[in-house]
DNA sequence: TATGAATGAGGGTTCATTCAT
DNA sequence: TATGAATGAACCCTCATTCAT
């Protein structure tokens, strides 16, 4: 299938035209999964877009779950990639908070197709036995991450003790993640304005109303 | 198919065994959909878990879209006869907002089972041509009401008249329809803190830091 | 699938269609098997012979495994009520051990296609792991079966204590199967006369050389 | 593809490479048929346990048929060339038969990858028309073999008159072709004793019984 | 001499739906 | 009113083989 050992011992890294073509798949893979649904992306419609043939996208990626978990994580990496110095760079919660959420929809803004596509891919893809195939490790990864953060800033004091720190990263969360079918539905969204709001929004939820956070320049600008 | 005018002129309503039949099945879709998601749902399944066979069901509901479209209504209805009276008996905006949220967060615990098979139908029912089925009747019936909601009582100046109403309704809505998965996968989940403390974050967002909206008793107290 | 039973709680026996449909099916996969090989006998192709389509089969039977799986069982229980009161009606070893080989040969001349078949399946069939799918069950049916006759009548004193009752067994087994290939390659084989020279071959090896075993009549005669 | 007559009018063998490869192809794909069985044997798999790819194989040996048709080939050379000294080294009917015996099974426990899997292709191997590819050509070179050598000492008057010689042939091949899925599955047989016991029963079946054949020493002692 | 890439047919299976009863 | 039977398309995947490099 893909790049193995050889037998002399030589390194087998991907060849040139291996990455070229499973490059051109996954891009194949996203647009129709962004525009036609989980369900209804099978492998002939991908191959179509991509203008190959079912064969082939077994042949480079072995079978349609390893495509699909190949696009997952590769959004997975290039988020956190995006996402984390942007975080990292601010001191105060309300500062990561507001660094999170408007880096997290610049960075869909910057992928809407492939950002789509990962959301139809985690309300929907399934085990054999029904249950969700990529939803602990979303949790994980995404829910548990702000959890953290707000909790921090709760024990600093920056941040109100008064509220649930998991049901508040379940709303941010939830709150960021829904724009992925507006990103979808409308290609003019304003999501510079979409994030800022958010970001007002759920700084004046965790912190005292009484000074508010002062809206920082934006992050893109 | 269904009820038919007799050509005795008798109009002939559907029968008691109808709705019977008609509500087994649908319990069984729900259950099925609930479980394995909407894309493992086939007719098959459904009819297993009905204890018929797929014709029976094809018999009273003529498709599959059909009985789709009949568990979307039917929860739809539930949920607004619900909502309404427990909205409009509040005066205030924060009361309203808080009625909203809180008896969406309670109607969803009393319904799991067909609110978890409701949103995996928003989510996945496509058309042929891909684009989705139930997406801007959920939105325009949804988000629009909490929309003018907010914005009504921007208009009061009871709420700030800072945030985008649409933003913060996407916002609710997002974040009271993420808690449907939660509950499918933790059916001890503490619906009313949940609803509490999202009502709470919503407030805080909505309304003026400097007095805080008091927290109303429990609406199921 | 198959006949279930109903709600109604009504025995739901299978129907006559049904039957009928099965049996047409697994002639047609007999004929195809014995004739193209275990490998060669596709869903496509034994659909086609039996003026059908892949689903139907599939409709029937649920599965291609499950249809050999039936394939072999059916001529198994027809062996055996067969061959048993042929067997059972002989007092000495060397007449059972006669009526064994003579009625095993006169049964597969008259099933030749399904026991071509049959064997067919035994030798190829497979699990995922490369294991063999009817072979223990073979072994246990047949050659131990054998083994035992031999053994008893060692204890006896009627047959020879010299021979190794399982190895002798297996080379009757393997006396026999071999002939079906035979059958099948040759329809004007003269399975009487093979049989008869089977079991004088393996009374000679069995019994004492001195006072050979009579021939009794042919079964069939 | 293969060696060819070079344009400078040398003779150009098989490299040695050549020669290497091939012989490492063939025992991956003995390993692999003897375990997997003919069916589950594809080029990939074999390919896979040999350390190259699909295409390797097909370079060298042009087909999946003619690398099938190279085991075959090269097993019955092997046979032959170990059997045949052995056979001929005796001057008596019992002494070619036991030893015909005992040196198949001898040979057989040696190879018995090899043997399996040559079994296997036997068994399976079949043209477009689902003709048996090697099977006219096993019964010719085998069982003839084996009836000629029956027939011969029938007419010396050392063995019986009355069996049929061809009946009998096909019993010991039988007897003996059955050994190799019983080497497969049970490593730890004792050939050596199988061998002694079947060449004692065939000897019985085709002698007088009342002076019996004198066991020789074994084979291989 | 060897490889990776691609092909296209065919494999078994699931599916929503239709139809005769 | 309900059922079992059948259909035909689409599904993902495996396969032997070809081809350019």
């Amino acid at each position: 299938m893909r790049s193995k050992i050889s037998p002399t011992g030589q390194r087998a890294g991907p060849t040139f035209t291996e990455t070229a073509r499973r490059a051109q798949i996954m891009a194949a893979a996203i647009d129709t999964i962004a525009e036609l649904g989980y369900g209804q992306a099978s492998l002939a419609r991908i191959a179509e877009a991509a203008g190959t043939s079912k064969g082939v996208i077994i042949y480079h990626f072995g079978s349609r779950d390893e495509l699909i978990k190949e696009l997952v994580a590769d959004l997975v990496a290039k988020a956190g990639a995006y996402m984390r110095p942007r975080i990292e760079a601010e001191l105060t919660g309300a500062g990561m908070l507001r660094a999170y959420i408007e880096s997290n929809l610049a960075f869909m803004a910057e992928n809407r197709g492939h950002v789509v596509a990962t959301v139809e891919i985690a309300l929907n893809a399934r085990a054999a036995d029904g249950s969700r195939l990529y939803d602990s490790a979303y949790h994980d990864m995404s829910v548990a991450a702000v959890q953290e953060l707000l909790a921090h800033f709760q024990g600093t004091g920056e941040f109100l003790p008064s509220f649930d720190p998991l049901v508040m990263a379940l709303a941010i969360r939830a709150a960021i993640d829904s724009v992925a079918p507006l990103l979808a539905r409308d290609p003019g969204l304003d999501a510079g304005h979409h994030a800022r709001e958010l970001a007002d929004l759920f700084l004046r939820a965790t912190s005292e109303g009484s000074h508010p956070v002062a809206r920082r320049q934006s992050l893109e600008e």
